[in-house]
RNA sequence: GGGCAGUUAGCUCAGCUGGUGGAGCACCGCCCUUACAAGGCGGGGGCCACAGGUUCAAGUCCUGUACUGCCCACCA
């Protein structure tokens, strides 16, 4: 006996109840020697500084909605869930945090602040796995990983050791991109540039012999004292006579030369450039190619060295309007514009960035790249695939990856100097002698990695690489990455890399790229601008499943998601109509019904529900399949709401009162069928309520079970009725007709009313007829005559369906004008269309060259249409005659 | 400067390989019909951004234009 449901869907004792039991039951750890196909994710690893938000939201959901129907589809399925320790951003926040005490990391010291770290990692980490929970994530919990755990920790050594090795990873002295207040490097991608205005000063540098100047355009003077050459282009007129000859530094009058090179754009400013190698990357370039003297003007901290002379010891904005003004004074200033130029800044703290010469360790990515652009499509497929592009350009135009930081959170760089013979040793464990001369007491690097490399190893690290695990023999290479396509070459690029080259196969089969979640003015979410969205309110305000499904009827690929608190409202109310047809069904559900073979069920109504079913499970099925999320909640939304409620459950209510026992078994069977199978298709979507009414629905064993372990239904072949689904959609129609034109002369949907349908032919009468009992309930009736209309009233109301008219006698209170002029417009209807078709038909061309097929059904639309209006003239016609009269 | 998306009903968006333009929300009207008013039934509303082209036929394919958004890029 099963207990009837709340009246209205609560979920948040629901949401944790079945939190609760699958994490207890283990219902998402795999074991991997357990049967069906191998299916895997990884997921994306949240950073641990601090809330998830809602892109978060909409990469979880999406990924458990491929989970939860890869599990349907019998596959055995891993998603190890995870967090990454995010080694700047982190740092920043557990900073910040600092300073409000007004603290520095540099007063702690290393040791007692990265502890500090951890500490904000056990906290924030473990509110982000709740809110992973919260979601309903289908992860296994068992195998929960960190980046910074020990198993990763060690991964990330060997890879680090053996990438060394193999001369992939190297240590160089190079210009790179530093954030002043980061105090670190950053690599490439970690610089966001931003069109800004700017000053384009002209300065006059003069020639070393007095014979002349040259005025070169600048938008940073402050990096003048770096300077070390001026260049131009080789062929440009105005400068050919003096390349070779030297001028002098404004204001610190050093002798520096005129270089020529075709890097010069003669076009831009003056076409002569200052040449500053340790301060621009164009300009380290030229300063390597040419062999120019390197000076650094500027420190890591922002301020001017002591090569700047009377500039030593400013900052960098100061010393800018010192040398404008002084240089100005001297008369060597002879003009300066407003320009838009791009700027770098840091990606985590948004700080300009300067370009820095340093010693740095890299990644040799040139030689990485290659393999993974190879790998697209063959071997790993890009969904939506737009982004192949731009993939296989990135991945062409590389450069060699940045990895150290120096920050304290992260992994600290295995590489340790010889206080004797200055030997670098790279080893995965402390090495405890120098590996070229012996010595001990070495020292390892300070620096640590940048946060990407764990995660770039992350797909194979997280199932106990570098053993050789049970989990990776079963699971990798991963199914699919679900990711945003922000993190495309942060993350994805780089894990196939080290996939490609550790594990000797892509990390993933498929990429899918989903799109960004912005408020509903298509901006940008974010804290500053006010307009987010916490999932976490949403859940708690209109239940987890009404926010997962407003997510995954937003997936549409390749497009952003507009989202607003309202279309989340409006999909609660979906989740709604689930619970209460559920209700309903369970009214008669009481106890399990009597099976009966659903190829062979009785009724015109359950064998168009169960045709309908069929077509909603393989549908949905290849959608999911297809990354069609939008698609696969749409169609189910269709199923259940418009085909299953609207049509079905009114349907069977008939049926249900019947004395006929058979008949009733029959409703109740295909109702119990059809709301169990509608449960399964949409669990991926909505887990909570769907395993919540499955739980009280009757079973032939007699006992609930859950849902999370359910199939996806299998296909039913007999039950794929074409025939008789058209059947069903002509009594709609009749049914939508007569409701349309109650509805249009204002009689009350309830106010029971006469009918009589002439069908067209001998076959439409005798389905009518067995459907009598449908129209004269959903149509609301209190008689129904079906013949000729020889003894209709003229004063009646009409429509044609098919040929078939539906004529209802009006009783004297009706407005006799407006069945007129809906007939009316009726007609115009029909007209139109009829000057479409027959339009088509006269033109020569078209009879002669279109298909057959296409040419015979235009001419059955227009017969149709003929037929329709000739009806309709006549019905017109005696109406007219009766309001005469 | 290059590249990639987008432009369809008031709003947010579907529309696959070309063959009578759809959904949700919003709006209007009638209904508390015993699962649901977070509901039921019905309705109005679109020269599918613009201009060409291919085709018997174009929202759909091609070319160009205009906006919008994003990505990449060393023009000081």
């Amino acid at each position: 006996m099963t207990e009837l449901l709340p009246k209205g869907y609560e979920p948040k004792n629901v949401e944790s109840r079945w939190r609760k039991r699958w994490e207890e039951t283990r219902a998402f750890t795999p074991a991997p020697d357990a049967p069906g196909e191998a299916f895997s994710i990884a997921i994306p690893p949240p950073n641990v500084t601090g809330a998830l938000h809602i892109g978060h939201a909409l990469n979880l959901t999406l990924i458990d909605v491929l989970c939860r129907h890869a599990r349907q589809k019998g596959k055995n399925v891993l998603w190890i869930p995870g967090t990454d320790h995010a080694g700047i951003a982190t740092q920043n926040v557990v900073e910040r945090a600092l300073a409000k005490e007004g603290k520095r990391r540099q007063d702690l010291g290393r040791e007692a602040f990265v502890e500090r770290v951890w500490a904000w990692k056990e906290d924030y980490g473990n509110r982000i796995l709740d809110q992973i929970r919260a979601l309903g994530a289908s992860v296994d919990w068992s195998r929960l990983r960190f980046t910074m755990d020990e198993g990763l920790s060690a991964a990330v050594r060997k890879v680090f050791v053996q990438l060394y090795h193999e001369g992939l990873v190297y240590k160089g002295k190079y210009i790179i991109n530093w954030c002043s207040r980061c105090h670190t490097a950053l690599a490439d991608d970690e610089v966001e540039h931003e069109q800004q205005r700017g000053r384009l000063w002209r300065v006059r540098y003069h020639l070393a012999d007095d014979s002349g100047s040259i005025v070169v355009a600048t938008t940073r003077p402050e990096t003048i004292p770096g300077d070390t050459a001026v260049c131009v282009h080789p062929e440009d007129e105005r400068y050919r006579r003096i390349i070779g000859k030297t001028v002098l530094v404004p204001i610190l009058g050093r002798e520096i030369p005129i270089i020529a090179d075709a890097y010069v754009d003669r076009a831009f400013g003056t076409g002569a450039l200052k040449v500053t190698p340790c301060h621009d990357h164009n300009d380290w370039t030229l300063g390597n190619r040419h062999h120019l003297q390197f000076i650094q003007a500027i420190d890591e901290n922002g301020v001017m060295t002591s090569e700047s002379g009377p500039y030593a010891g400013l900052a960098k904005n100061s010393c800018r309007e010192k040398i404008v003004a002084d240089i100005k004074a001297a008369g060597d200033l002879p003009g300066a514009e407003d320009v838009e130029h791009a700027v770098g800044r840091c990606y985590r703290c948004h700080t300009t960035v300067e370009p820095h010469v340093s010693e740095q360790w890299f990644v040799a990515a040139t030689k990485l790249a290659p393999a993974a652009r190879g790998a697209v499509p063959e071997l790993t497929r890009i969904y939506p695939e737009a982004w192949v592009k731009t993939w296989n350009h990135w991945l062409d135009n590389i450069r060699d990856w940045c990895i150290s930081r120096q920050i304290w959170w992260g992994h600290r760089i295995p590489a340790w100097t010889c206080p004797a013979c200055g030997a670098l040793t790279v080893a995965e464990m402390t090495p405890s002698a120098c590996r070229a001369c012996g010595a001990g007491g070495l020292t390892q690097d300070e620096d640590v990695l940048d946060t990407w490399f764990s995660s770039a190893l992350w797909p194979f690290s997280t199932m106990g690489w570098p053993g050789k695990s049970a989990e990776l023999a079963r699971w990798y290479p991963t199914s699919v990455l679900v990711t945003g396509f922000d993190i495309l070459f942060f993350w994805v690029a780089r894990m196939m890399m080290m996939g490609l080259h550790f594990m000797s196969e892509p990390p993933f089969r498929h990429v899918y790229l989903h799109a960004l979640v912005r408020d509903a003015a298509g901006r940008k979410m974010s804290k500053s601008t006010g307009n987010v969205i916490d999932p976490l309110a949403m859940i708690d305000k209109y239940g987890c499943d009404a926010l997962r499904f407003t997510l995954t009827a937003f997936a549409a690929m390749g497009r952003d998601i507009r989202l607003s608190e309202e279309r989340i409202e409006g999909y609660r109310h979906f989740v709604n109509k689930l619970w209460n047809a559920a209700r309903f069904a369970l009214i008669h559900l009481a106890e399990m019904p009597k099976e009966v073979d659903p190829a062979a069920v009785r009724g015109l109504h359950n064998q168009w529900l169960l045709h309908s079913l069929e077509a909603v499970k393989n549908d949905m099925d290849k959608a999911f399949t297809e990354y069609r999320f939008n698609d696969a909640a749409q169609l189910g939304y269709k199923f259940l709401w418009n085909e299953f409620c609207d049509w079905h459950l009114e349907l069977i209510k008939p049926d249900l009162q019947s004395q006929d026992t058979e008949r009733v078994n029959s409703a109740k069977y295909v109702l119990w069928l059809a709301l169990r199978e509608a449960l399964v298709l949409l669990h991926p979507i909505m887990p909570f309520v769907t395993a919540e009414i499955w739980q009280s629905l009757p079973t032939p064993a007699g006992k609930a079970t859950d849902i999370a372990g359910e199939p996806w239904p299998a296909p039913r072949p007999g039950c794929v009725r074409e025939a008789e689904a058209r059947r069903m959609e002509f009594i709609q129609e009749v049914i939508v007709a007569v409701r349309t034109v109650k509805a249009e002369l204002n009689i009350a949907p309830s106010q029971k009313t006469g009918l009589l349908i002439h069908p067209a032919d001998t076959r439409q009468a005798a389905l009518l007829e067995t459907c009598r009992e449908m129209i004269m309930t959903l149509a609301r009736l209190e008689s129904l005559q079906i013949g000729t209309l020889l003894n209709a009233p003229k004063a009646s109301a009409s429509a044609v369906i098919q040929g078939c008219q539906v004529i209802m006698p009006l009783k004297g209170v009706v407005d006799l004008a407006s069945e007129l002029t809906r007939l009316d417009k009726e007609l115009a209807k029909v007209e139109k269309d009829m000057t479409a078709a027959s339009k088509k038909l006269h033109n020569e061309s078209f009879v002669k060259r279109a298909p057959e097929e296409v040419v015979q059904r235009e001419r059955d639309r227009a017969a149709g249409l003929l037929d329709a209006r000739n009806k309709l003239l006549a019905l017109k016609k005696r109406f007219t005659e009766a309001f005469e009269e």
